[in-house]
DNA sequence: GCTTAGTGTGTGAACGCTCCCAGAGATTGT
DNA sequence: ACAATCTCTGGGAGCGTTCACACACTAAGC
């Protein structure tokens, strides 16, 4: 119904041609750069081009070389997550850097539902991308299968548990995990606890690990708790149990920072204090960690470079170069702040 | 250097024509929904498809139809605003909901740099999407003047002041801080203050007009303040920047609710109590507004809504349908809570 | 003066799809 | 029984590029 703009025909590559008098290839090799072309002709195809308003029409452009520029940003979270979470903004900010850097087009696919997941399966299938990262990917992920079935060049954020072949990046959750708990028992605690989350991701999963290797033997099953998402909510859930089933706790590791935040607003209900009662410390480094009081000790990950590298790494596959190792992981930071 | 992947060919639908004993027209008819094709033709054609693992190729049918299924959303916004700010989180959601509902994809396009600019206005230009919806334009916003130039279908999400013209979905700012700063009177108070922000978009200035508007006779410029960004720290330095000004000043109304939170920081330091010897309001109800201690009385905006209906609408624009009006305000609500 | 190599240019043939027209065959109306 | 209509199908043309090849011209090299 109704003819869609009837935007006057765009100029194509014939009439570049045609203003310049010179041939389409000649106009299609100064146009991509290539050498063999005449400083006349370079100079007549500027102007026309100037002259006639052309642009580049990439529907052709993809067709014929069978490649987009494009690379697709996977974020497989639900809606509630994806506005909490401040590292998923960064890394897709640090993706995004590196691929225009590039001059590569990011397009971001979000997976709410799993209609969305159907559709955006169709749409990586077409063509539209070269390749693509993918952040937050569950064990079993559907979108995970599916890229590994086409054969799209892809990275992920994180290490799945279920690809573990695929190229990723990642950080050193285990590791970072046991040293800030080794950290909160550097001030003495006793009883320590830990609110886990989103052990269907390696992240969630690792961070426990960590924790439990830091605890040794004084490692104690009812004292953990674990949600599956990284939220403030949970956090506040997470410390009322712990503190059903132990009163006296007196140290409190959370795998996030909004989980840590949820939990210190239980023990100021409570009239506990922090870090004098009880000693809390967190993950991420997010802006979580800046507004609690008094301010998260807290693991940085640095989720901007997460994404560049992640990016840096898929245009490296795109282009045929299979990365020496699989996998890059990238160092954390301890924050010391008030909190423990 | 490499071929990139050596991918199999994909099967075509020349391939499926082939396999199903049809032509190609009947296997296009059939893959658009289109009538007059026979259920036997049918039926082949879906076991060929299975058989041979066919998938369109988007960019052959882009070339051939004209048009992209997609639309961009396009953020213009300073990395770190993006990252706080949830609304934008919001939009996009709204956004992308809608346009799965008609199959749309959505393209997220972010604008950090000028040399970001430049890159996406050649996107636009490209054929690449059908429409964009552009979230937080700016006065004499080049994108903006590069979507008109081009005549792609936009929307935006408020209303620039450089392109009234344009269709536009956004609140009534005005009214809303009218009615929020008539609230923070009847507590009561006396000598109010404002903390405005982001002056050169519709949203901040327009706020600034409401507040004007409620205090009218009252209104004293010496009690305004204002910052580029709605961020914390601005709402840091406003309040004591205010509390500099005027030391017995008893309310303030932040442009923003995290412009609240670090107003309310610096509040709790210097010993002030809120509600008791100051109130405060904010605009946006996120989550600012209940982290805050006492949670912020604010203006509640339906960010998702408003993607949504920005979404509707391009998608109206770009199948030929001329809204009946260029503008959509949709309504705000204030969320009494304890901070005024 | 004849090959050889290096530059620069033009053109046909894809790329994989949709659109449109011609036409076959079945069904209906008179 | 013949025209008119409706349903379904096949295939040519075109969308705007890039790519590979053929060719023309120039400048050396022997």
């Amino acid at each position: 119904m109704a003819t869609p703009g009837a935007r006057p025909r765009r100029a194509t590559i014939f009439d570049v041609a045609a203003e310049a008098n010179v041939s389409r290839g000649t106009v299609s090799r100064m146009l991509n750069g290539e050498p063999y072309v005449s400083d006349s002709a370079r100079e007549a195809i500027e102007k026309a081009i100037a002259k006639v308003g052309y642009v580049r029409n990439m529907a052709a452009r993809n067709l014929a070389t069978q490649r987009s520029k494009a690379i697709a940003l996977i974020v497989h979270e639900p809606h509630s997550v994806f506005l909490e979470d401040p590292n998923i903004g960064a890394i897709l900010l640090g993706t995004n850097d590196r691929l225009s850097e590039d001059d590569y087009q990011l397009v971001c696919l979000i997976i709410g539902s799993d209609r969305d997941s159907a559709r955006i399966a169709d749409y990586l299938r077409g063509g539209f991308v070269d390749g693509a990262v993918i952040v937050s990917a569950r064990e079993h992920d559907p979108i995970a299968d599916a890229i590994a079935h086409i054969g799209l060049p892809a990275v992920f954020v994180g290490h799945p548990m279920s690809a573990p072949e695929m190229p990723y990046v990642g950080i050193d959750n285990r590791g970072a995990a046991r040293d800030i708990t080794r950290e909160l028992l550097s001030t003495g605690r006793k009883k320590i606890g830990m609110i886990a989350a989103a052990l269907d991701r390696d992240s969630g999963s690792e961070r426990l690990a960590g924790f439990r290797d830091a605890l040794g033997d004084q490692f104690d099953e009812n004292l953990v708790v674990d949600f599956p998402l990284y939220s403030r909510t949970s956090g506040v859930e997470g410390m009322k149990a712990l503190l059903d089933r132990a009163g006296d706790i007196d140290g409190v590791f959370a795998a996030s920072d909004a989980l840590a935040a949820g939990a210190m607003d239980v023990l100021r209900e409570r009239g506990r204090s922090v870090p004098g009662d009880i000693g809390i410390v967190g993950f991420d480094d997010s802006d979580w960690a800046m507004r609690c009081q008094p301010q998260l000790t807290t693991v940085r990950q640095p989720a901007d470079l997460l994404g560049r590298e992640a990016a840096s790494m898929v245009l490296e596959l795109v282009n045929g170069i299979t990365p020496e190792s699989p996998g890059r992981i990238l160092p954390t930071e301890i924050k010391l702040r008030g909190s423990a």
